[in-house]
DNA sequence: TTCCGACAGTGGGGTCGCAAT
DNA sequence: ATTGCGACCCCACTATCGGAA
């Protein structure tokens, strides 16, 4: 197949809005994808490469080749190169990278152009990623979505599970099972603003675990092999000995159990998600980075015990057999009620220990790996501030031509104000246009071809989880997870919050 | 007919490793 | 020694579609 009918398909599926319109093209297209080919289009029609990560980012993008008149570029010519641009490593490899995609740029057409630069920078804006894909392939092998979700589930890459059930059909996908050494889809929690509210929810007595603010790490173990795994499904196993050496001990050869690593202080509390970010992060000398930095693992879920898949099975059920394997002092902490003060006491403990929040999880949902299932409901404490707009940046794909992403500046008493970072989140189209006018009308100052300075004159209230420590800043600091909650045309800049204020949120 | 679950899109701060400067 | 880049850790929120209620 040539990638010319890629670029087709999706640029019709990005001309439909209708999701069946779009499952309607992607359908279409993978019944006349021959088997070998069916990888690579299964994975670069819902945005990913077969290789993952290729060292080629957005800058390396910037000036293509002129384009060719005649499309000729098969799926297996891209991607026999992109793996070569991938293999390449060492000194001159930047250099070498750079001349193998002009190459492979130089032999494209335009559509075919854009459709794999947007591919490689990860921003097909076609409106259809893995979870239409999922769909598509549903329909274009015969097969039910929920049998190709699941085993999606279980396998974790989509182009593998596509090409078995184009060729294989359902039976091919119920072949698909838990495998002790392969990663799992972890299962994600969504948010509520309270315990109460998720309780509420959930309807029923439930189990409100802390949530630590750590890194997530799904670890399965086979007699004595032990590999950890990210949540993206990336393998982390010589980062973390800690947790290698900790599941060795436990009473049981045959694991898949879903967990957080953590730093701790020697007083007990969290560190920073700083330091247990970098110590994961690091991998050239680990022993050293261990020294300095040990780290600590909690477990919240079993997903196989000697060799039982227990995925299916309701949430309690998998707890219990956790609690039979892992030692009291490795579970994370919870408390099972289904009483709103208690459990609004146990998040207000948990908070004064230093940690993240709560999740707060149905005793008898499955383990809907891969999935923002309903079972689990998160839930943190919301920090709110008034600041001052410094400026705006304009948005791209279907932002552009609104000022979208602020600027956001706290009160020196001294005089101006400080940058406390950015934020784009919280806006809604009519906010959008109203800011956008508003700013051009404040313009003022440097202005470059992104961003517009504006009198530091509108307030506006934040929310965020924290204040981290920044080099990026002026004032070594900068808000973690910034989000528009309203704009305060009652209050004027001078009334606007201070650094002292944020200073002594950063403790 | 209305409601709501699931998805895609739009970007945020920080850190590490590597190659280039 | 420093800088730039890519990759990945954490992530919140709105708009939209279409099936569920």
């Amino acid at each position: 197949m040539l990638l010319i009918d890629l670029a087709r398909t999706s640029a019709a599926v990005a001309a439909d809005s209708a999701r069946l319109a779009k499952i309607r093209h992607l359908a279409e297209l993978l019944g006349r994808v021959e088997p070998d080919e069916a990888e690579i289009a299964i994975a670069y029609l819902s945005g990913d490469l077969p290789q993952r990560q290729i060292g080629v980012g957005w800058t390396s993008l910037r000036d293509l080749p002129d384009p060719r008149l005649a499309a000729t570029a098969t799926l297996r010519q891209v991607d026999d190169l992109l793996s070569r641009v991938k293999a390449q490593a060492g000194p001159g490899s930047q250099a070498a990278r750079k001349a193998l995609v002009t190459e492979l740029f130089a032999a494209l057409t335009a559509p075919e152009q854009t459709f794999l630069s947007r591919l490689i920078r990860g921003e097909l804006r076609q409106g259809a990623l893995e979870g239409v894909m999922v769909e598509a392939i549903a329909k274009a092998a015969g097969a039910p979505a929920a049998e190709v979700r699941r085993a999606l589930t279980l396998r974790g890459w989509l182009p593998a599970v596509g090409a078995a059930a184009l060729s294989g059909g359902v039976e091919a996908l119920r072949a698909f099972h838990l495998e002790v050494g392969r990663p799992v889809a972890p299962m994600l929690a969504q948010s509520a603003a309270s315990v109460a509210a998720a309780l509420d929810k959930l309807g029923g007595p439930a189990a409100i675990e802390w949530k630590l603010d750590g890194v997530r790490i799904q670890v399965h173990r086979s007699g004595d092999a032990v590999s950890v795994f990210s949540r993206t499904l990336d393998e982390i196993t010589g980062q973390v000995p800690e947790v290698v050496e900790a599941v060795r001990a436990f009473p049981a050869a045959d694991l898949v159990l879903d967990g957080e690593v953590i730093a701790l202080r020697p007083d007990g509390r969290p560190a920073p998600f700083q330091v247990t970010s970098g110590r994961v992060a690091s991998r050239t000398d680990v022993d050293k980075a261990r020294r300095a930095t040990p780290l600590s693992v909690f477990f919240f879920d079993a997903l196989r015990v000697d060799g039982v898949d227990l995925l299916d099975l309701p949430g309690e059920e998998r707890h219990a057999a956790l609690a039979r394997t892992v030692p009291p002092e490795l579970v994370t902490p919870r408390l099972v009620t289904d009483d709103a003060t208690s459990g609004e006491a146990f998040f207000a403990e948990v908070i004064r220990e230093g940690h993240e929040g709560v999740v707060v999880k149905s005793l008898q949902t499955p383990y809907a790996a891969g999935r923002r299932g309903a079972g689990w409901i998160k839930v943190k404490p919301r920090h709110t501030l008034d600041l001052v707009v410094l400026a705006a940046e304009w948005g791209s794909g279907r932002r552009e031509g609104w000022l979208s992403n602020l600027h956001l500046g706290a009160r020196d008493p001294g005089g101006g104000f400080v940058m406390l970072g950015k934020t784009f989140k919280g806006l809604t189209d009519e906010l959008l246009t109203w800011q956008t006018e508003r700013f051009l009308e404040l313009a003022e100052g440097p202005t470059d071809d992104w961003t517009v300075a504006v009198r530091p004159e509108l307030v506006v209230e934040i929310a965020f989880d924290g204040v981290q420590r920044s080099s990026r800043y002026p004032g070594g600091m900068a808000l973690r997870f910034a989000r528009v909650i309203r704009y305060r045309p009652d209050k004027t800049a001078d009334q606007a919050d201070t650094v002292d204020t944020v200073r002594s949120l950063m403790l």
